[in-house]
DNA sequence: GGGAAGATAATCT
DNA sequence: GATTATCTTCCCT
């Protein structure tokens, strides 16, 4: 069952992404299909925050897709070689997004393999944004595409973490964003093998 | 096991 | 021309 768009058109992204922990992520690329559940997020809130593309409401041919109205994929290019997954959340003018950076895969182990250039299972393999997005076959040419879509969509399945099991930590890599790369947007969920590198907590 | 550095290109100034 | 929501390899302890 495909989440609704009434779950990404809320104006709270912080709570979206933390709720976002045990959704399941699947893609079907040339038809073949990926999944796995998301194991950790990060929120981008909108215009008053540092950290996003977004800040000041600065809308340019990259970000317009966070403009959009909840429920879409914003993907984009990072340091030249990543793709990032980011799912827009709130309404239409509302910029604010939740960038997914661990999966823990269930389905289509293989072609990830073989996407990632890997012969053997490791728990990097979907471990940091650029990993999921790669494994997931997941590119710009996605951007903007509806999560209602039958190419990349998210479901419920009825996973879901206790509080004690989520951590709320800042965010990797923003340090540019000054007092707002402090906050706590990004959640994982505690123990799990296929969450990103910086996971000294506990 | 851990820190440092290199790869590589769209985007904005 | 500088910057960037990163990953991997390599070399050291």
């Amino acid at each position: 069952m495909k989440l609704p768009l009434a779950f990404y058109q809320r104006e709270d992204v912080v709570t979206v992404a933390r709720e976002l922990l045990g959704k399941y992520l699947f893609t079907c690329i040339d038809g073949v299909i990926s999944g796995g559940y998301i194991v950790e997020t990060e929120a981008y809130n909108g215009i008053n925050d540092k950290a996003a593309h977004s800040y000041g409401g600065r809308l340019t041919p990259r970000t317009k897709t966070m403009f959009e109205a909840g429920g879409v994929a914003y993907v984009y290019l990072c340091y030249g070689i990543h793709e990032m997954f980011n799912v827009v959340a709130s309404t239409e003018g509302d910029p604010r997004a939740v960038l997914i950076r661990a999966v823990h895969p269930t389905e289509g182990l293989e072609v990830m393999l073989y996407r990632r250039n890997m012969l053997a299972l490791k728990p990097n393999i979907t471990a940091g944004p650029g990993s999921v997005a790669q494994a997931f076959g997941i590119n710009r040419k996605l951007n903007g595409i509806s999560l209602q879509s039958d190419t990349l969509w998210l479901e419920d399945r009825g996973l879901s973490f206790a509080a004690d099991q989520i951590a709320a930590v800042p965010r990797v890599g923003v340090a540019y964003a000054k007092e707002d790369a402090l906050l706590p947007y990004r959640f994982f969920v505690k123990g799990d093998a296929y969450v990103s590198k910086p996971n000294k907590y506990e």
